[in-house]
DNA sequence: CCGTACATAACAAACGTTTGGCATGTACGC
DNA sequence: GCGTACATGCCAAACGTTTGTTATGTACGG
């Protein structure tokens, strides 16, 4: 039971950031063992000491995905209800290059999310936890009359769809759905709803 | 020039459908020259006979997305405007078998497409056109009172933002959002942009 | 014959994974 | 305090497999 000469999770975490790195740059069918290696500037001995394997790699990889997510510099919500919901929508959005680079890495792992039943799995409830925090929000919002009554659950799911396809389109066409573009179009869409 | 023994356009037709079958079952990731060959029953020779290599094989692939899409069962617009809006909404999502397997294949081209400035231009072009479609039906609804006056482009932006976002959350969880879900979650959604 | 249609099979490259080994640290009986 | 024991960190190399591609061979209609 001796204890590491270097920091195990400090290490673990740079083959973290070099998989981030080549996610960004190639997609999941760019992810390869050596890639990751490559982008350290290590051996594939180190990657797969600290990852038994490549399934092992991707499924950290949506676990970095998920965290940055959650842990991103985000704008503190102003106030419960409404405008706590508008900003739960914005942190999802690629406003910033970095959340643009989150965005890519998240919708390039839909293909292998669709083929892989564990993954598959794992997406489901990702899904579930992000429509859970989207659903508090809209239920305070409901609670204070910022939005009419209805199910709270079908509410979140029509707010996520727009928040997610939005952020395929952005993806696709930045010039067009630059960061203001896509906040105004979260107002228009939230005017709508709270009419 | 001599004509073959065999048509060859619908031996190419065949190779085409064993790509979609590899595709549907194992997303981009998994479509190998030799998994295309398996689906088919035959070698890999036969299926570079018909396409160069795995470059046009992807290509083509697409292709096939885009025709399928085009060219698939639609339901006729009941009238123009908001009804006609809502069936080409209705037309994107995956309320049949069929369907879901066009949007999965489609869903996960979009990781090799955010990779290949090709296919991440072909992409755009596509959306674009996707969107003046719905824009046409949204003008028509705002003539006809329908729907509030607005930039019918936003407006665009707004529904495919909505109606992709519902796909893929269509996809990762069909249990939850079965066809006549995912219908009522529309005419939800059109309530709240007609209010 | 000749060109098309395909199978067979080889090929190098790239892949994920495993192994052997060397270094370097802690742990502990002495 | 010191030497043995053992765990960890990491590399280099090799493994067997799968990949895309290409070469060669056979069958056959025109």
């Amino acid at each position: 039971m001796s204890p590491a000469r270097t920091d195990h999770d400090s290490r673990r975490q740079d083959v973290s950031e070099a998989v981030w790195q080549v996610l960004a740059e190639h997609g999941f069918g760019g992810l390869t063992m050596r890639a990751v290696a490559a982008a350290l500037g290590s051996s594939t001995g180190l990657v797969t000491h600290y990852f038994a394997g490549k399934r092992e790699l991707i499924a950290h990889a949506l676990d970095i995905l998920e965290a940055r997510t959650a842990q991103r510099p985000r704008r503190a919500a102003p106030a419960p209800g409404l405008a706590a919901l508008r900003t739960q929508m914005l942190n999802i959005l690629p406003l910033t290059p970095d959340a643009a680079a989150m965005n890519r890495i998240w919708v390039g792992s839909w293909d292998v999310a669709l083929s892989d039943t564990d993954l598959f799995a794992a997406q489901s409830v990702r899904y579930e936890r992000l429509r859970a925090g989207l659903r508090t929000s809209i239920e305070d919002a409901q609670r204070l009359g910022e939005l009419p009554d209805g199910e709270s659950g079908s509410l979140a799911t029509i707010v996520l769809s727009f928040t997610h396809g939005l952020v395929v389109q952005a993806l696709f066409d930045p010039e067009r759905l630059p960061a203001a573009t896509q906040t105004q179009l979260v107002d228009d869409f939230l005017a709508a709803l709270t009419r």
